[in-house]
DNA sequence: ATTAATTTTTAGTCTAGACTAAAAATTAAT
DNA sequence: ATTAATTTTTAGTCTAGACTAAAAATTAAT
């Protein structure tokens, strides 16, 4: 069966709240992210629900079925086999990545996924730390910690981020944070939850709870 | 202003009516290429004069306009390149590219396609030996001949063909006709106007006046 | 346990871009 | 020069996917 742009769409949103809970997904959660106004929203929840994609109980919430979040982890491999590209290949960077591979992450070919997979040499995560699921629709479970989250002074290494955004990512770069810095929590702030940082090799910085909440990090071992 | 993908599809459609001819372009000849109906037809030649983009007077056909033709050719340009890097850097067979290259020539960004342009090495013909235009829409005139009009016994260079169908280029591969290829035309057979062919180095062949009249050829300066 | 506030759905519209059937204009044929 | 055939346009419909306003259901507050 094939799927429109807008379902598309609607399935990559539905996925990305599911995987934050267990709870089944509201309408007016999905109506913010679509940009769409919750009628709208009810309106694409019969249509998915009709075709088999989503479980849907009027006024009870959505998940996606198991063929719906199959579709989803094919847009989302698309997604970010084309951003590795973008950034790999084109040149471009990780904050300018995004927009372009919402377009291209709708082209519709298999052969065209696997040859360009190939291409980028099998690559496991893109440009932003996050894991690109196999053809089969698997994920690999990276386990990474919120840099709010974590132990004072012990040290980590940035993984990947939680928002894709341009601006933050700008940001990011502006304070010398990239994939694979290493870092040291010096300590939450209670007043305003910011959190000192120090980067490996430089004075300590100030962060947000906003920016450190969108970090990923894993434990260095010390071996 | 910003194109539809519907409107992208029918300004690259009289795009190549055009080319062919100095009269302007009838409804029913869009139709047929687009695969609509010609009540659809006319509607959409309303919008597009509408946006200037077409000069239009009913019941007298239809010619694109500066601006319309801009936007056609930077559609084209797309496609081109696009098809450049599925052959030259995914392993593409040159029949096996239009599909996939009428998806991606819709990705709207400026940026994208001047990078890809670079990363291809800024090629000038795409896999079927068809000009790319520049990103000002200029597209060198090539002059070539079509192999059902050239002279007899002498050599031509094999530069390009007047169709992107899979099947043409599958039987021309099967012929060992691909793009260099040296040929002579050994006679032009009347009775069902096929023509007797020699490929360098091989048994001469037959190929119908269809196949001839698509193949585009330049004649081999022997200096 | 009611009532109030919030969320979600239903009912009815709108637009882009397709369609069919019928009318109008053009072109071809006598 | 008419008439017939062909092409093109107009008028009216349909579908996907958005919308608003109002109704219905759920959740929160007393």
């Amino acid at each position: 069966m094939t799927t429109s742009l807008a379902e598309e769409n609607y399935l990559k949103i539905i996925y990305r709240l599911c995987e934050g809970t267990k709870e089944d997904i509201s309408t007016n959660s999905i109506a913010e992210l679509t940009h769409n106004k919750a009628a709208s929203v009810t309106d694409m929840l019969q249509k998915l629900a009709e075709k088999g994609w989503v479980n849907y109980q009027k006024y009870q919430g959505v998940r996606l079925t198991e063929v719906g979040q199959n579709i989803a982890l094919s847009i989302i491999r698309k997604h970010r086999l084309w951003e590795v590209f973008l950034v790999e290949k084109l040149g471009y960077n990780w904050d300018e990545v995004h927009e372009i591979a919402e377009q291209l992450e709708h082209i519709e070919s298999d052969s065209l996924i696997n040859k360009l997979d190939s291409f980028l040499d099998f690559p496991k995560i893109d440009p932003h730390g996050d894991p690109i699921p196999s053809p089969e629709g698997e994920i690999p479970e990276l386990g990474y910690l919120h840099l709010s989250e974590v132990r004072l002074n012990e040290t980590y290494t940035l993984m990947g981020v939680a928002k894709d955004s341009a601006v933050f990512l700008q940001l990011l770069t502006k304070l010398n944070l990239s994939l694979g810095a290493k870092l040291e929590v010096l300590e939450f702030n209670t007043f305003d939850r910011s959190v000192s940082l120090k980067i490996a090799g430089q004075q300590p910085i100030f962060v947000s709870h906003e920016v450190a909440k969108n970090i990923l990090v894993k434990i260095e071992i010390i071996s």
